[in-house]
DNA sequence: CCGATATTGAAAACGAATTTCAATATCTTT
DNA sequence: AAAGATATTGAAATTCGTTTTCAATATCGG
């Protein structure tokens, strides 16, 4: 099941409707790899497309997370960001973000995931969701203050 | 040293003035153990001392993490929290955070650091402050949520 | 095509964080 | 101890991203 279809069934089964600003919202998030914020995403969609308001782009992006496709996540600008999280292509990660130049990296660790398996059951806690981010400087940004 | 004069030590290198207010908001601090919100510190200093203002409460929150005594923490409900980092009692840890009951669980974990590092110098970048939050359901309340 | 129902978007409301500014406290210097 | 210079205080206003309101409009099953 594609991501298109995907987010059909989740508006029928919640008995919404299938509206052509909901499906140019989606398009335009399943276009891109970034970190978007709503502000992000409304700029993108009405540089390209028929208007469409914030509020609906909004309220969109929220249907596409129920949906599954994407998550929420915040760094720390507090601005609320959605991350795909769908299909093979965007599998489980977390992130290294840089505060001088923004870049973000995505990383993934086996290690990490058994690590959190053992702090997990020793505590008998059950996660739903969790969240691992390192903030700093990337590579260039550190060699470029370096060489000052 | 401990933490009053770290503080002081703080204020007087950045040419600050000792104030009354100062004073009160840190040992309101120092004197709980919770990740409290500067409305949380706000209700505590003003139960039980002089008034004391919100906006300075904000203010000494701000310079008491500058000086090093506090790291602001935020969980998924958007209100930044102020954590102790100080001293042998307060060492470094991440969270476990209960959805339902709110309660907050800290770990640390040595093999975590290890493959943090290792993450680390694979990718080039320098961490300067990390998180790590698991969000879901603590042991009484997946108990409570088996019985019904 | 016709309702019944959901959606849209401009504008308003919200809420935590932050700033403003005139009155006041602190601190250094006589 | 008093004065002068500078920082602080706190009530209120402002900011800014998020969320809601509501009247006009679109969707969709029959
Ligand atoms: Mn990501
Ligand atoms: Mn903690
Ligand atoms: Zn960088
Ligand atoms: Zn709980």
């Amino acid at each position: 099941m594609n991501e298109i279809e995907v987010f059909k069934d989740h508006l029928r089964a919640a008995g919404l409707k299938d509206t052509v600003q909901r499906k140019v919202v989606l398009n335009t998030f399943l276009n891109t790899e970034k970190h978007v914020s709503v502000d992000d995403l409304y700029r993108l969609v009405n540089r390209a497309k028929r208007h469409v308001g914030y509020a609906t782009v909004h309220r969109t992006m929220k249907l596409i997370a129920e949906s599954g496709l994407a998550r929420e996540v915040m760094f720390n600008d507090g601005v609320v960001r959605f991350d795909h999280c769908y299909g093979r292509e965007h599998k489980h990660h977390h992130h290294l973000v840089c505060t001088q130049c923004k870049k973000v990296i995505e990383f993934s660790s086996q290690a990490l995931d058994r690590e959190e398996q053992r702090i997990l059951s020793k505590h008998g806690f059950e996660s739903v969701s969790h969240r691992y981010e390192i903030f700093g400087l990337c590579r260039e940004c550190r060699q470029k203050a370096n060489r000052k």
